[in-house]
DNA sequence: GGTCTGTGTCATACC
DNA sequence: GAGGTATGACACAGA
């Protein structure tokens, strides 16, 4: 309770500055005044006492040159907030204030009735003076303002006066001389030398606390915080008010002393060491008695190092030597950290704080009249830290941790609040009815509040040894909803959820959050043809947005545009997807369509699988210039670069798309492509003999069986081609199919005929699978008058043809070699020395008919490998950025991790704080904190061990008297 | 003219 | 061992 007076008469100190700065009335606030602040807490006897005593106090700073007042209050609150020993500067400066706390404390010891005559004489030494001696600054007031100071003069001196002697009487300690003596210049003078005195009186009080100051291990620390106290006036040192004060006398004082200076230091020792934080809004008692967590705030998890450079390592554990960043460099999600790992976090934290900020800003601003307050926020930054109050639950923000230690919750927040409530109190400041706080309609004043409070007051002090809990400050006030660490707790939480939550959509963090859908857009599209088709620009923007946006750049035009591509063409594979081929495949196509060949949809099916490979659909839509032009298609490369692609395109497909494609997208997002779901349809033949099978297949069913086999998509292409081409062309006559055939189904066919080599060629390809034994001189010949259209294209270009063949077809025409390149390369080998033997070939020959086997197959394989290197990259691009974005989950779990051991942190030392001090020896002194600690036993008991005791495990062993406390008691 | 990219080819290893 | 495949390395052409 008594912390709680020192609060309000800290606020209240504050308030009256303001207010006497304002020119306010502090009588027609101190109604508003006491329902603002919530002191019904304060409440000793009744609110009327209240009244006066916030009477009294807010005089004080009436004596104040109002003049100087603007730039007191400044130095005021810097000395409050700036020094990191603010509290026991703090307790300095408002030494008068605790003077009356101790006079308080005092009358409400006695018994009697509290009157305002006490805390007067504290202020001032010579009441007189301050009566009659009002400020001459204030003569600069105006008429019509009330004067306080002659207000208190008349009504107060007399009760001063008596009171004084009263307190005389009952052995209150009288204000020092000296302290009286700092504090009278400074009321009576009213000079512009104000701030100057204050500081000198710190100075002095400086000087007194000396000795105590420097034993604080963390100053920021209140120690005194919850515990019912007073102020020597005489000796300046605090004394505890408990029933064994007097009796103790001044051992006592010094005992609690360093007791509370250990209160820090203590926890410095524990585990828990550097826990010092007193943040009030954290003592929820009830909250407290649930928790003894120094099991988990001991353990290392959290503050594991491992965790920590795990987490701090873009290595990812990675092989010596391995460079990720340059490596995402490569893939292009470099960058990606620096955008989306840091600035995440600093978005998140910005992000925060700018709305509390601008929360407080708003709060603070929503009167424009408030100058003191807009200077207040200008002028000192240590003042807008303190309205940034809620800032400070901020776990992110260290200083404003750091500052929270120095500030209590409850302050801060009154802080916060004050300015709202001089905001709405500036709103009518002549308004006669002020007991009812504008800003808090609903606040309920002292009734509540002081119930509420003595409710919880008489439940501790059930136990008469345990001294006034800090948690209960809270209950009093709602600012325990605000402040509480349990809130920062939450609020943190709040901001998790609301991050994760807004993860898809948020702004700032969307940054980095929206990464986890794009991931899941990302590797999930593939799941679906739709999205495939429809979705290339939607993950494009995706990528862009998010964290892939670098690696979209790198990749889209190269990696992600193949496989856009490949889906494409993959989805095109289907009977409707005809259309969105294009190039060779198109061609192909819609000459089929064109020739009023019907019977080709399995032959289009074909093609268009096919060219379902990305690598090779996208090669192949490059050869499309080649293979328009004719020329190139015109000559037996043609038909063998067709073939080759073709065959490649076949043989990635049929080979690489079970086998590699769904095998090596370690992702997976490929694992439910169409394209996979199409590939596991196949049944895993061997694909030699599958393609073996095919040719026969249509060797067998002749020249109108391919249909059927064509149909089937999952029916080989390699030589399905050429089968359907027979059997498109026309089924049982060789010449008169696709090669002479007017519409020609297919370019190669079509240009195939003009030239000798084409036409063995593309004639072979039709004959022998029909006949076996074809000259492919015929087909020329044979071609007939379906042919010559074409043929005298062909022959225009027959020149621009040759310069497009490849060395191998070069070097094939050289030597005469009968059998078409592509069929050297694409030829089962079965049926490839079938046909060698068919020809009596030279040595020269057949070893050049070889070569071009082995690099036609080695072409193939090459591309294939080349493409599968592609899509690995990509591959691991993807999960290089899952990777990442696991790392940025688990950094936000574990930053939310490190607020939740922090505020459990929190509730320990108060507990630890709360039980230390509620211990008592047989003599009922209380432990000091510097020969004992409390520490757990492994039995769960709490145990206070003599600090020399380094076991916790054998406390008795020492000399000092450890004492087992049960549990039900102590682990609260 | 240098660089980059795509492609073909060779050599080699492996199946 | 032959054939096919995979892959690194190199060369070349084109942009």
């Amino acid at each position: 309770m008594l912390c709680i007076k020192k609060l309000y008469h800290e606020e209240l100190f504050q308030l009256a500055l303001l207010l006497s700065l304002l020119r306010l009335d502090p009588e027609s606030y101190l109604g508003l005044d006491i329902q603002t602040i919530g002191v019904g807490s304060l409440d000793l006897n009744n609110g009327s006492r209240w009244h006066t005593d916030v009477h009294t106090i807010v005089h004080r700073p009436m004596f104040v040159h109002p003049k100087n007042l603007d730039s007191m209050l400044l130095n005021y609150e810097r000395d409050l907030f700036e020094d990191l020993n603010s509290l026991g500067r703090y307790n300095r400066i408002n030494s008068g204030l605790n003077d009356i706390h101790a006079y308080l404390l005092n009358v409400e010891e006695s018994g009697r009735d509290f009157d305002i005559a006490g805390p007067s004489i504290s202020l001032s030494t010579d009441p007189t003076r301050n009566m009659t001696s009002p400020d001459p600054s204030n003569s600069s007031q105006s008429p019509d303002e009330p004067t306080n100071t002659a207000e208190l003069t008349q009504e107060d001196m007399d009760l001063i006066e008596v009171l004084w002697k009263q307190d005389v009487d009952l052995g209150f300690t009288l204000v020092e001389p000296t302290t009286a003596a700092k504090k009278a210049p400074t009321v009576e003078k009213g000079s512009d030398d104000e701030i100057e005195k204050l500081k000198a009186l710190e100075a002095i009080n400086g000087s007194n606390e000396k000795k105590d100051t420097k034993e604080y291990e963390e100053p920021q620390d209140d120690p005194w915080a919850g515990l019912p106290y007073t102020v020597d006036l005489e000796t300046g040192e605090y004394i505890l008010n408990s029933g064994s004060r007097r009796e103790n006398g001044n051992n006592g004082v010094e005992e609690d002393d360093h007791l509370l200076r250990d209160a820090s230091l203590g926890l410095d020792n524990h585990p828990l060491a550097g826990l010092t934080d007193d943040s009030l809004g954290l003592t929820d008692t009830l909250e407290l008695e649930n928790d003894f967590p120094s099991d988990l705030l001991g353990g290392g998890l959290l503050g594991s190092t491992n965790v920590e450079g795990l987490l701090n390592n873009d290595s990812l554990d990675l092989p010596d030597g391995f460079n990720l960043e340059e490596a995402l460099q490569l893939v292009g999600l470099d960058e990606a950290q620096s955008e989306e790992t840091k600035p995440e976090v600093k978005k998140e934290k910005d992000s925060i704080e700018e709305s509390t900020s601008a929360k407080d800003e708003s709060g603070i601003t929503s009167s424009s009249s408030v100058e003191v307050a807009k200077s207040f926020r200008c002028e000192d930054p240590k003042s807008s830290d303190m309205i940034h109050t809620p800032q400070f639950h901020h776990p992110h923000h260290p200083h404003h941790r750091s500052f929270q230690g120095r500030m209590p919750f409850m302050r801060a927040m009154s802080m916060e609040q004050r300015w709202q409530d001089l905001a709405s109190l500036l709103s009518l400041p002549g308004a006669p009815d002020h007991f009812a706080h504008p800003a808090h309609p609903g606040y309920p004043g002292h009734g509540i509040s002081h119930s509420h409070y003595e409710a919880q007051r008489n439940v501790l002090l059930h136990n008469a040894t345990l001294a006034p809990p800090v948690g209960d400050l809270n209950s009093t006030s709602p600012y325990h909803n605000v402040g509480g660490s349990s809130n920062l707790g939450s609020a943190v939480a709040t901001s998790m959820n609301l991050t994760n939550s807004s993860e898809p959509m948020g702004a700032e963090s969307g940054a980095a959050y929206k990464s986890e859908p794009a991931d899941m857009m990302y590797y999930h599209t593939p799941t679906s043809d739709s999205i495939n088709q429809t979705t290339d620009g939607f993950l494009s923007s995706l990528l862009n947005d998010e964290d892939l946006h670098l690696m979209d750049m790198a990749m889209n035009d190269g990696m992600y545009t193949m496989r856009m591509l490949d889906n494409g063409n993959n989805n095109t594979s289907g009977p409707t997807g005809a259309a969105a081929l294009s190039g060779v495949q198109t061609a192909g196509g819609t000459t089929s369509s064109a020739t009023g060949v019907t019977t080709l949809p399995g032959v289009t099916d074909e093609r268009m699988d096919a060219s379902s490979d990305s690598a090779v659909s996208s090669m192949g839509s490059e050869r499309v210039p080649s293979l328009s032009d004719g020329e190139w298609m015109e000559t037996g490369s043609n038909s063998s670069h067709t073939q080759a692609d073709s065959h490649y395109t076949m043989d990635y497909a049929s080979k690489y798309r079970m086998s590699y494609d769904c095998s090596y997208s370690v992702s997976g997002r490929n694992a439910g492509s169409p394209r996979c779901q199409t590939e596991r349809t196949m049944p895993p033949v061997a694909q030699k003999k599958h393609q073996m099978f095919a040719k026969r297949y249509f060797q067998e069913q002749g020249t109108g069986s391919p249909l059927g086999a064509t149909a089937h998509p999952t029916t080989p292409m390699k030589y399905d081609y050429d089968s359907h081409t027979v059997g498109a062309g026309a089924p049982g006559n060789a010449y008169s199919g696709p090669i002479e055939g007017a519409a020609g189904p297919q370019p190669e066919i079509k240009y195939s005929c003009s030239v000798d080599f084409t036409r063995h060629q593309s004639g072979r390809s039709a004959v022998e699978h029909v006949h076996h034994n074809h000259t492919y001189h015929m087909p020329a010949e044979s071609s007939g008058s379906l042919q010559r259209p074409v043929s005298r294209d062909k022959k225009v270009r027959k020149s621009e043809s040759e310069e497009h063949l490849t060395r191998d077809e070069k070097r094939a025409r050289a030597l005469n070699v009968p059998i078409p390149v592509n069929d050297i390369i694409n030829l089962p080998m079965d049926e490839f020395n079938e046909r060698l033997s068919k020809y009596d070939l030279s040595e020269a020959q057949l070893s050049l008919i070889r070569d071009i086997r082995r690099r036609g197959k080695n072409k193939v394989a090459a591309q294939n490998c080349r493409k599968r290197k592609l899509d690995q990259i990509i591959s691991l691009a993807d999960e290089v950025k899952e990777m990442r974005d696991r790392k940025m989950r688990l950094i936000r779990e574990r930053e939310f991790m490190l607020i939740e051991r922090q505020r459990v942190k929190d509730k320990f030392s108060q507990l630890y704080r709360h039980v230390f001090q509620s211990l008592r020896d047989p003599d009922g002194n209380q432990y000091h904190p510097y020969e004992y600690s409390l520490q757990q036993s492994a039995d769960g008991n709490v145990l206070l061990v003599p600090r020399n005791q380094t076991n916790p495990h054998h406390p008795r062993s020492t000399a000092m008297e450890p004492k087992t406390k049960p549990d039900p008691e102590h682990k609260e």
